[in-house]
DNA sequence: TGGTATGTAATCATGAAAGCTACATTAATC
DNA sequence: GATTAATGTAGCTTTCATGATTACATACCA
């Protein structure tokens, strides 16, 4: 059902910017180690400025910086940032049914369907970037040297 | 995001074949209050009928019929028998990433992506059928006459 | 045996996502 | 100022899942 990868790239962008320590980090580095190309880096990079977590510069010296610290961005603020919040689709026979049961079933969805929304908000609200960070350090820590 | 609507468009299903009361209801009706073509509902019954939640009937007088009661039919089991369980796609820089921090950021973002889903799923098992028809109940009696 | 309904395969159209190129814009540096 | 280097974004293409549709074999009842 999962479409969109850009919620997953655009954590593994933010963890690559928050061990910058400050250092604009290009768009084509990005690129490099999510695997992809630079033109879709930027087009995330500018959802994610719109919702206020990262700054570009653009010239020369230029790239991306994380707008505040790894431990103030929320995977919640990324989620909402570069994806679509509507987790279930409507069919078209329930949106404007006529008669029939149609026309009922979408409004005794609604709650359930915004509850269960919620719930998974609020579990992405419960992690922040740094969390992801320093999962990553550990990684790196414990299975380092070949492999 | 959403692109599938098989989870609504089965409550739809389900909540139609427990207003009958053990009548069979067959492909072609339902198809019409849904909105949709009768081999679509067919293949959802398929599913449908795969996670033991409803059962068929061939033949002359025969249809669709749930397999158990309404209220022992929560609306986490519809999810299960029709979506694709994971909600957040994956990204193929992640995947097989063989330098950088690629590696390890799929790794590390399990255990969030997994709370989040699990926390939506028991929203889910907190509601069944027999509500979302109560809800469709008092809809009509409230909403009933015009308009 | 006839009629009826399901089960499922095959094909097609649609739309979203992601890859890619191109280029205007902007900033730093010489 | 001219040059170089970076972003921002538009436009095009490819790919893929979904859903619509047709077709037909299968199964069941009278």
């Amino acid at each position: 059902m999962p479409t969109s990868t850009r919620f997953v790239v655009s954590v593994h962008m933010l963890a690559l910017m928050a061990r910058q320590d400050g250092t604009p980090l290009r768009s084509e580095e990005i690129a490099a180690d999510v695997g992809t190309n630079p033109a879709v880096i930027r087009a995330l990079l500018s959802r994610l400025s719109v919702a206020d977590l990262t700054t570009s510069q653009r010239g020369k010296g230029g790239g991306a910086l994380l707008a505040r610290s790894a431990d103030r961005i929320r995977l919640l603020d990324v989620y909402l940032a570069v994806e679509d919040r509507e987790i279930f689709a409507f069919h078209q026979g329930g949106q404007d049914a006529t008669q029939g049961v149609g026309r009922y079933v979408l409004a005794a969805l609604a709650l359930p369907l915004k509850l269960a929304r919620e719930a998974m908000e609020r579990e992405l609200a419960g992690a922040t970037v740094q969390h992801i960070v320093d999962d990553i350090g550990k990684q790196e820590a414990s299975g380092s040297g070949t492999e």
